[in-house]
RNA sequence: CUCUCGGUAGCUCAGUUGGCAGAGCAGCUGACUCUUAAUCAGCGGGUCGUGGGUUCGAAUCCCUCCCGGGAGACCA
């Protein structure tokens, strides 16, 4: 009976079982054949040029303009839409009209996916279109589709709701053709990337996810637990350490494209789970680096622009090498004016409050000096800038500086008013490493939720010998976010983290059954938003005797009207 | 977590002072053999996010909760 559906799915449902009278799959298991796509046919068909007079394409239908024995149709496949045109009588060629007049007029709707073959040609008003001899049903769509219309550029009915396409994300995707641009446009990065690291010889590798001590950045993880070795695992925030130990095992570089986890606010920069590529580099150091970063990211730029400048928002954004290069106190100086190298823990809480950053007892000069950057300086580099030589306390990880006393080898490249990535000569020294992470524990004891972890077992490892080696870590999405002119990370993410939608408890048909309810009374019931045997209860007996039998009525059903008698019975 | 804006038909949205829930697209029926936001005629479609309150009467006013966007807080 399926009430529960509204009256779209409900026509939908009903053309299936048509379908299936009729003898058609609307769901066929072999393979359709496909010999071009529509934006090979629209790229390169020209009136006269005798091409594509014989071609086989498939897609999903978008739009129909059905006008009695001829129609036009859009379909579109995964790179664009092309328009059909049908005529009834080469569908049909012999007397029986019915494939086109019940199975293309009635039992097809926007969403279906068909198979077609046929020629191209041009129409009168000059658009190219497939001019079909024979078309199949591949698939059959229950649910019907957001209808986006679009007339010289404008567009119309957009689908906008940002939390169902997010939730939904399928649909945006066929609905808005920009949307699959971004992610192609990501993927595009990403290969970009992957093909200078492995050009350069470096190992992609991968390393645990799961980790029995979360390190190698300062976040607060998610827990989780293995019931077997019954203890506490952590999804990782970072995999720096267990690239580091491959380092010592003897690789030259290695790289990991790593999704990592960081159980901390989300917001349009964050997503619990994120992508970062680390790559580390033996016998290099951070200024080499530097050097790295800028060619690879100028390279990416062109290979998904085919130029250095990228639009962001209002800024255009150049990546042509050589980026501007600022130590932390330089640029500090720069913005603010003041010069904060020689100053003390005291001096600077009162520089940060001045700049408006909030201090609590928790900070300490290296997070002071960090705060004040971020207030002062960051949001205001908007072209690719290196910031360099950061105070030692907020780096554990970096080797110290080998000139500048308090500071260590560290950059980070800032783009558009956010950090890209983030690089250091590596520490190799364990002596030194081991006093860095007691600090952290130090700092931990001082209310630091994010001091990072003393990890035992990597110490081991430094202590056979690290390489001097460069360190990177680059955030993919950001630099996604960048590169595709997303607002939100939510942009560049296919499914980005949202709160499950509310299931509405219902009860199942036993449950209704048990109460003397005849099964062709249920869906009537749920339909009224009596989801529940708590809500049956609860509901008046004469009112819902009224509902009932008026929405009996209303739906023509062939079923015997109630009575009070027989509804006392239900609530007894 | 705070502030703020929003949730009404499949989609986009309107809904006046509290008084019978509306439009466009989509859908259905019919017409139409080169249309393109196709057109023309007719028709159907609603848990107004949820639960409560005020009221003769609530999409509208008040409160609770849920979901989302934006800005912040926290955080790379």
């Amino acid at each position: 009976m399926a009430i529960e559906f509204s009256e779209q799915e409900q026509i939908r449902r009903n053309s299936l079982q048509e379908l299936y009278k009729l003898g058609i799959d609307p769901y066929p298991a072999e393979t359709y054949k496909i010999n071009i796509s529509a934006k090979e046919i629209k790229e390169n068909f020209k009136e006269g040029c005798g091409f594509y007079q014989d071609i086989s394409i498939a897609g999903r239908i978008m739009s129909r303009r059905i006008m009695g024995a001829a129609s036009f149709t859009e379909i579109q496949d995964s790179t664009g839409r092309i328009q059909l045109y049908f005529k009834r009588d080469e569908i049909c060629t012999g007397e029986d009209k019915s494939f086109y007049n019940i199975v293309f007029k009635r039992l097809l709707d926007i969403g279906d996916i068909i198979g077609i073959k046929g020629y191209v040609f041009i129409t009168q008003m000059g658009e190219i279109t497939i001019h079909v001899k024979e078309y199949k049903i591949l698939a059959k769509s229950l649910r019907p589709l957001p209808i986006v219309k679009e007339k010289d550029g404008k567009i119309y009915d957009a689908f906008i709701d940002p939390e169902q396409r997010y939730r939904q994300r399928y649909l945006d995707l066929i609905v808005n053709p920009q949307v699959k641009d971004t992610f192609v446009q990501r993927s595009k990065l990403v290969n970009s990337m992957r093909s200078f690291l492995s050009g350069k010889d470096y190992v992609e590798v991968e390393t645990p996810v799961l980790q029995p001590l979360y390190g190698g950045a300062a976040a607060r993880p998610f827990k989780t637990y293995h019931n077997t070795l019954d203890m506490t695992l952590y999804l990782r925030i970072a995999n720096e350490l267990y690239l580091k130990r491959l380092i010592v095992g003897g690789y030259d570089g290695v790289f990991e494209f790593a999704k990592d986890f960081r159980n901390e606010g989300m917001s349009r920069f964050h997503n619990p789970e994120f992508t970062q590529m680390e790559l580390y580099v033996a016998y290099k150091d951070y200024e080499w680096m530097m050097a790295l970063v800028e060619e690879m990211i100028e390279k990416i730029a062109i290979d998904i622009h085919g130029t250095t400048k990228v639009q962001v928002g209002e800024n255009t954004i150049d990546f042509k090498r050589p980026w501007k290069r600022f130590t932390m106190y330089e640029v500090i100086e720069h913005y603010t004016g003041l010069d904060i190298s020689k100053m003390n823990e005291k001096e600077l809480i009162k520089v940060a409050k001045d700049h408006g950053v909030e201090v609590d007892e928790s900070m300490a000069k290296g997070k002071l000096i960090d705060e004040i950057f971020g207030e002062a300086c960051e949001a205001k580099l908007i072209q690719p800038t290196f910031i360099t030589d950061y105070p030692i306390e907020m780096s554990p990880l970096a080797k110290k500086h080998r000139t500048k006393e308090g500071l260590v080898e560290r950059f980070e490249a800032v783009c558009n008013g956010k950090e890209i990535c983030n690089a250091f000569s590596e520490l190799n020294d364990p002596i030194d490493q081991r006093k860095r992470f007691e600090s952290q524990l130090e700092l931990g004891k001082r209310g630091d939720e994010e001091s990072m972890v003393l990890d035992e077992d990597f110490l081991k490892a430094i202590e056979f010998g690290m390489p001097p080696t460069a360190g990177l870590g680059i955030g993919i999405d950001r630099l996604a976010m960048i590169m595709t002119n997303s607002h939100s990370i939510q942009d560049v993410l296919f499914f980005p983290q949202m709160r499950p939608e509310k299931k509405i408890a219902v009860a199942t048909d036993e449950e209704f059954t048990e109460l003397g309810i005849p099964s062709n009374w249920i869906p009537l019931i749920r339909k009224k938003g009596i989801n529940t045997i708590e809500e049956f209860k609860q509901s008046n007996p004469n009112k819902l005797i009224n509902d009932l039998n008026g929405l009996r009525k209303k739906l023509k059903l062939n079923i015997a009207a109630l009575t009070p008698e027989i509804i006392k019975n239900w609530f007894e």
